[in-house]
RNA sequence: GGCGUGUUCGUCUAGCGGCCUAGGACAUCGCCCUCUCAAGGCGAAGAUCACGGGUUCAAAUCCCGUACACGCCA
C-alpha cells in the first residue's frame, strides 16, 4: 500500500517549493491509488504559529490537493494515526528516545551552544571535519551527576556507528553513499524535551506507515542519519525520493526578493489551481514526449518518479502565465465567470447593477476621462452583477459572451503590470480617436 | 572547511552508446489573419550537450579530473 505525506513546519506561508513537494506526494499517491497524509511539524515552539497552519491548509486546499488523513482545522484531525500535529505526540518521541538510551544508542549531552561552537571552530582550524566528537558519550555517571547538580539540562544524541558507510538508495538520485565517520551524533531530543526535526520525522513516518518519503533535496544529507535511526529502532525505512530545488531567475534559491513566492499570492493574482498544478508538475518532472498540457486527472495518470529531474529548475512565471491562459480557455462559461468576477470587480469593471459611470485614469501627464456610456456597449449579467468593460469597447463587438469574458479574465487575472499596460494602450487609443 | 548533489538553446525539458547535422514547449524576432486579445497560422533565430582527459569503430550518453552552482554539517 502506497502512503505518502507532506509534513510542513508552520513557520510561514506555503511557498512554491513546498507546493511542488505537496503536489508530487499527492500525485504519487493518487497515481497508485494510495493514501496521502498531511502532518504538521510544529515542534519549533518559537517559530510555529496558528496563522501559518491556517495559511498552509488553505493553500493546499486551494491547489486542489485533498489529503486522506491529517488535520481538519487547528483543533481537530482525522485519520487512524491521529494526532497529526507533532506537539500532540511528544510522549511517543520521548518513549523512543528512552528505548534508544536503554539499548545504548542514545546518550545525554551537556555541551552548551558556546562549547559546541568552540569545538567546531577548533575542528575547522585544524582542518578536521566539523563533526561533534561524541565526548559526552564517554561521560561517567559521576560527571553526569555533576552536570545535573549544576542545573544543566541535557539534550539527547543518537550514537552513530563509527566506521563503514551508509548507503541511501534514492528513487531519483540512485545510490548515494556516506562515510559513517563523518555522520554526526545527531541531537534527537532538545534540552526542552521536544524532539528534533530528524527524529520526530523518523518516528512519525514509521508510526504512520509512510511507504514513500518524497521531499526536498535539502534533506538528502540527513537521510543516512535517519536511516541509522530506523535501524537502531528495528524498523524498515521507507523509500526515499529527493526532489531538486526550485531557483529564482538568478540561479539562487527562490526567495521573497524574486517576487511572489507564496501560493496564496498566486491565487490572489488570478492563477487557476489547475494551471498551478500543471506548471509545478512540470518543474522538475516530464514525460518522454515532453508533453506540456495536462487537464483534470491527466497529471496524476501520467505521473511517475522516474521522470523526475535531478538538477534544480528555475521558476518561470512567464510560462506559468501562458499555461494559465490555456487552462482559462478550457473553462466553461459558468466557471469562467465565477473565476473572473472578483478580478473584474476589483478593476471596477463589474459591480452592482447601477455602476458608477466614469473613471479617471492618469496617463503620461494627461488626464483622460474614461466614458462609460460608449454607444453600443455590452453589459453582461451574471447573478446580481453586471460586467461593464468600459475600457474595452473594441473587445465587446466580439460575438460570443464567452469570448468577451475570456478576454477580460485573461486581461485582468494573472498579470497586474500587463493589465495596466493594456488598459493604457486602450485609453490612449480612445483619446486619439477623440482628438 | 568537510561531505553530498548537480551542470543539454535565455527558461522548462527530450535524450539512457550509432535514429542527434541534438527534438519539443515557453519567451524572442519576422510575416499572415483579426472588431486593439495571455487567441490562431506560418517561419526564423537560439545549445561546439560546463571544461579537460580517457574508454570505444562510434559518446550529450560510460569512466576520471577540473571549474562553477546549490544543499547539509550550521
Amino acid at each position: 500500500m502506497i502512503r505518502t505525506r507532506f509534513a510542513p513546519s508552520p513557520t510561514g506561508f506555503l511557498h512554491i517549493g513546498g507546493a511542488r513537494t505537496t503536489l508530487y506526494n499527492w500525485l504519487f499517491a493518487r497515481h497508485h491509488k494510495g493514501t496521502f497524509v498531511l502532518r504538521i511539524e510544529d515542534t519549533d515552539e518559537v517559530r510555529s504559529t496558528e496563522d501559518s497552519v491556517t495559511a498552509i491548509l488553505d493553500s493546499i486546499r486551494w491547489l486542489g490537493l485533498d489529503w486522506d488523513e491529517g488535520p481538519v482545522d487547528l483543533s481537530s484531525d482525522r485519520g487512524p494515526y491521529a494526532p497529526y500535529y507533532q506537539m500532540k505526540r511528544l510522549e511517543l518521541y520521548q518513549k523512543h528516545v528512552k528505548e534508544l538510551a536503554a539499548a545504548g544508542r542514545a546518550y545525554p549531552c551537556y555541551c552548551s551552544k558556546d562549547e559546541l561552537d568552540a569545538m567546531r571552530k577548533a575542528a575547522i582550524a585544524e582542518k578536521r571535519p566539523a563533526v561533534y566528537d561524541g565526548r559526552c558519550q564517554r561521560l561517567t555517571d559521576r560527571q553526569k551527576a555533576e552536570h545535573e547538580a549544576a542545573g544543566r539540562r541535557p539534550s539527547w544524541r543518537f550514537s552513530m556507528p563509527e566506521d563503514g558507510e551508509t548507503v541511501v538508495d534514492d528513487m531519483i538520485r540512485g545510490r548515494v553513499s556516506f562515510d559513517n565517520r563523518l555522520l554526526p551524533d545527531l541531537v534527537i531530543q532538545k534540552a526542552t524535551g521536544g524532539p528534533t526535526y530528524n527524529f520526530a520525522c523518523v518516528v512519525d513516518d514509521h508510526a504512520m506507515e509512510i511507504s514513500h518519503v518524497i521531499r526536498g533535496d535539502e534533506h538528502l544529507s540527513n537521510t543516512p542519519s535517519q536511516q541509522r535511526i530506523y535501524e537502531a529502532l528495528g524498523w524498515t525505512p521507507p523509500k526515499f525520493a529527493h526532489l531538486s530545488m526550485i531557483l529564482g531567475p538568478d540561479g539562487s534559491k527562490l526567495s521573497k526578493r524574486h517576487g511572489a513566492t507564496s501560493v496564496l499570492e498566486y491565487k490572489a493574482a488570478g492563477f487557476l489551481p489547475s494551471a498551478m498544478r500543471n506548471y509545478l508538475g512540470l518543474l522538475g518532472w516530464s514525460t518522454t514526449d515532453s508533453r506540456q498540457l495536462f487537464f483534470g486527472a491527466e497529471l496524476a495518470e501520467a505521473f511517475d518518479l522516474a521522470g523526475c529531474q535531478k538538477n534544480p529548475a528555475v521558476f518561470d512565471q512567464t510560462k506559468l502565465t501562458w499555461m494559465n491562459g490555456e487552462h482559462l480557455r478550457k473553462l466553461g462559461l459558468e466557471d469562467l465567470m465565477a473565476h473572473a468576477e472578483p478580478f473584474l470587480r476589483a478593476a471596477g469593471l463589474a459591480g452592482p447593477l447601477d455602476p458608477p459611470l466614469d473613471r479617471t485614469v492618469a496617463l503620461e501627464g494627461e488626464k483622460c476621462k474614461l466614458l462609460a456610456d460608449i454607444p453600443g456597449r455590452v453589459e453582461i449579467f451574471y447573478k446580481d452583477v453586471v460586467f461593464t468593460p468600459k475600457a474595452m469597447d473594441g473587445v465587446l463587438k466580439k460575438p460570443g459572451v464567452k469570448e468577451v469574458l475570456l478576454d477580460m479574465a485573461g486581461l485582468l487575472a494573472g498579470a497586474e503590470p500587463f493589465v495596466e499596460k493594456v488598459l493604457e494602450e486602450k485609453i490612449r487609443g480612445y483619446c486619439e480617436a477623440k482628438a
